[in-house]
DNA sequence: GCTAGAATCTCTAGCCACTAGAGGATCAAG
DNA sequence: CTTGATCCTCTAGTGGCTAGAGATTCTAGC
């Protein structure tokens, strides 16, 4: 176990310039280094950054992470605080998928409508634009 | 007709510093000046702006707003291409969605079953650590 | 004409979470 | 001892804005 940062980078699934970023950002400690200045990880690490990589998968801010990864380390404290953090991010998670059905629902309105003739009968560019005529005057 | 750049604002819910990014983004023409050199806006400003941010609202990125600006401005021309960039773009809100709620069950499991006691019986950093144990050794 | 305050101007920098690339050093295998 | 993969640091770029400094201009009332 004297992992270099790619080594890392191919069991956590977490990209080498991502590893650095992680660490000058504080996410990861600065691991110890090797005589010519490169860095090698342990154990610790990959359980670290799986971690990372599975909280970044559900969408958690990196602040978030932050906290859940100090809580992480404290077993015997209470959970609630890792629950208030999941639930109002599945919150912010519910808000997102509502406004994108939403969305998705006029997109494909807009799609079904437009008879895919000229611009000027088309459905999707008259939605964009509001109010917008197709006179005969521009007919050739 | 000649509004201030804050009347235009106004009339069409894109911020003030947002109107002149577009401006700078070329998404917009840079107006006119008055003699103390502060932009005078058009009716023709206000459906432009209009459009981009119906557009916007509705998640298409700029590089494609501009080509569905281009093709508004060309009423003749078939629709052919606005339709295929709803189309993908609805494509990939779709992926989106079906990510998010993806993620949302996996996030509602984890909280379901989180029992609210201590750290280390917490389904949620559980989940997320993957594989960690509560062992005893360290309860008080 | 004068003044006050709102609005405008330009410019730089910051946000988030990375990603890309230059230019050079180091490592491991043969 | 060489080769080629990997590593290093550093800067800058991504998208779509947003914030703030510090200066100027506009407009309404007097």
């Amino acid at each position: 176990m004297n992992l270099p940062i790619g080594e890392l980078a191919r069991r956590t699934g977490v990209k080498v310039p991502t590893i650095r970023f992680y660490e000058q950002i504080g996410l990861i400690a600065a691991p110890p280094r090797t005589e010519g200045n490169q860095r090698r990880y342990g154990k610790a690490e990959i359980d670290r950054l799986n971690f990372i990589r599975h909280a970044r998968e559900l969408g958690f801010e990196v602040d978030h992470i932050r906290e859940l990864l100090v809580m992480s380390q404290e077993p015997q404290a209470s959970c609630h605080q890792a629950d208030s953090i999941a639930k109002s991010h599945l919150r912010e998670v519910d808000r997102r998928i509502e406004r994108l059905q939403a969305l998705r629902g006029e997109l494909s309105r807009m799609i079904d409508e437009c008879g895919h003739g000229r611009i000027c009968d088309c459905r999707i560019i008259e939605v964009l634009a509001d109010h917008r005529q197709c006179s005969s005057e521009h007919v050739a």
